[in-house]
Parts: structure tokens; sequence; C-alpha cells
DNA sequence: TATATTTGCTTCAATTATTGAAGTAAAGTT
DNA sequence: AACTTTACTTCAATAATTGAAGCAAATATA
């Protein structure tokens, strides 16, 4: 009985019901820059998640179909999480979110970021299928 | 002395920042939808955001410079929010959350928006045109 | 003109979410 | 065998959200 999450038919509402946080997305955005990470890789990006945090939207995620979880191959403590499909397509709301930031909050931004918004604003295709493979 | 809101300098963080929650983009959705729209208005939408959160929501989108209010031309009492530029520019994130919801939520969709989202999946470009003018 | 209603909020108590520090168990390293 | 690392969990304090109620000014209605 697992009651309905979804406040509305909206997708936009629904999507938010989903990943609309300030966590969620920062994960995914690691997970699309490294490919796979473990609990610690994630854990140690710059923001400061606190793992109580990390935890249970790694679990949000891991239910929603977003990533999956599957053990390190020589190493039994490490678990590697990785973005399915549905996670990937994450990658276009990210990249506009990378956009609007450094259109609308430019002073904020670091060199770094604003060297791949070059690159997106050059060719936002080419940057979103290499993240997306 | 407004402390510093930002957790790093990375754009998609920022953003999350300002608009990181289940509610702000779904006031700006209604503002890109209807063009302008009173306090009732917003209220009144399919979600049942409480009066308190509206209120706080809209405050912070003035804030932050992505919404303007202004005064009703002939009753005095009605406010009018309007989407800035800086608002407007947030088409594109609202556009791709209903692409990712259509593509991966699309059993809790309403029928009304998978037409809207065939719109989208035919031409974006001239979507976001028209949405954002 | 008096009364009722509408609009745009604010207030507040109860519930829920988040933080940040500390702790834990199993696995790996020295 | 002792120490460290990894992937978490626990918990108390703080912050955010909800939902209902209230309120003042403006407007509509009788």
């Amino acid at each position: 009985m697992s009651e309905n999450i979804f406040r509305s038919t909206c997708p936009i509402s629904s999507s938010l019901d989903l990943f609309g946080d300030k966590w969620t997305l920062l994960i995914v955005r690691d997970l699309l820059y490294h490919g796979s990470r473990t609990f610690k890789g994630l854990f140690q990006s710059e923001e400061n998640i606190p793992s109580s945090r990390l935890a249970d939207r790694l679990k949000k995620l891991e239910n929603m179909g977003a990533i999956t979880k599957e053990k390190h191959p020589s190493n039994k403590k490490v678990f590697i999480y990785r973005l399915t499909q549905k996670g990937k397509e994450l990658a276009p709301v990210i990249i506009e979110l990378i956009i609007w930031g450094n259109k609308n909050l430019s002073e904020h931004v670091s060199e770094e970021s604003k060297t791949f918004y070059q690159k997106l604003e050059n060719d936002k295709e080419s940057v979103l299928i290499e993240l997306m493979k």
C-alpha cells in the first residue's frame, strides 16, 4: 500500500516531488561528471552534505530507479553508485541549471564552471551526449 | 551584512540554493503559463500551496529578481506578479522537467500535459520562445 | 450607508525535515 | 593483533513546512 507521493498530474510538480530539494541533483551531478562513485566520493563533494542526508538521498534515488548500487569487484565494503538511463536523463535539467546559474549568478561562479559553461554555449548537444554516455 | 547563502561556487548548487524546493518552480510555471497572476490566482493552483508558503516564496522570488510585484491598475487591494527576464530564463529548466516527467513518470501525467509534451518534442525551440515572450 | 465579502496576506501550534556530531560493524591494512 | 577505512546509522538540536485561523483594507452588495 504505497501512498501516492505526487501532488498533482503535472510533470513539473511530480518531478519536483522526486528531486525538488537542495541535495538530490548534486548527487546526480557528481555521478554525471564521474561516471561512478562510492559513498565516500560523494560525501567529499564540496557542498558538505551530511552523511545521513547522503544515505537517504541515495536510497530515494535507487527507489526511483535513477541509480544502481553494486558491489565493488575486489573490495567487499565498498559500493559503487551509477546512474541508470532514467538518471542520465536528468542531464538536460542539470545543464539548464548550469546555464541559468552562469547567466544570473556569474559573480558567485568559479572560473572552472565558467569554462565549462563556455563549452556548453558553444555546443550544448555534444556536451550532453558526452555526459550521458 | 547579508550572509552568503551559497554553499559553493558551482552554478548548479547555487541555483538550487535559490529555487531547490518543491514550490518555487511551480510558481514560476504558473507565471510562465499565464503571463501574470495575482496572489489568489497562484494560490488556486492544483497543488494546494499553503498561503504562508506562497507569501514567502513570492518574497524570495522578488528578492532574487525573478519576479516583480505591481499594483493592479484599478483595484487597490490586488497585486500583479510577473516574471522578469531572469525569471523567464527559468523556462528551459522547467521545459526539461516536463520532458523528464513525461518520459519517466508518464503513468502519473495528465493527458493535457502529454499533449503539451508532444508539442515540445516536435519543436522545443518555438515552445520556448512562445513561453518566454 | 451599513454589512458582507474578497484579497493578500500574517500568525501560530503541530508535524516533518535537516544538521552536525558521534557511534558502529564489517572489512581491509599494517 | 591493533589500527584504519568505509558505509553507513543514531540522535538531539535546529529549521522548515503545514494547515487552520485570523486580520485589515478595499470592494461589492443590500
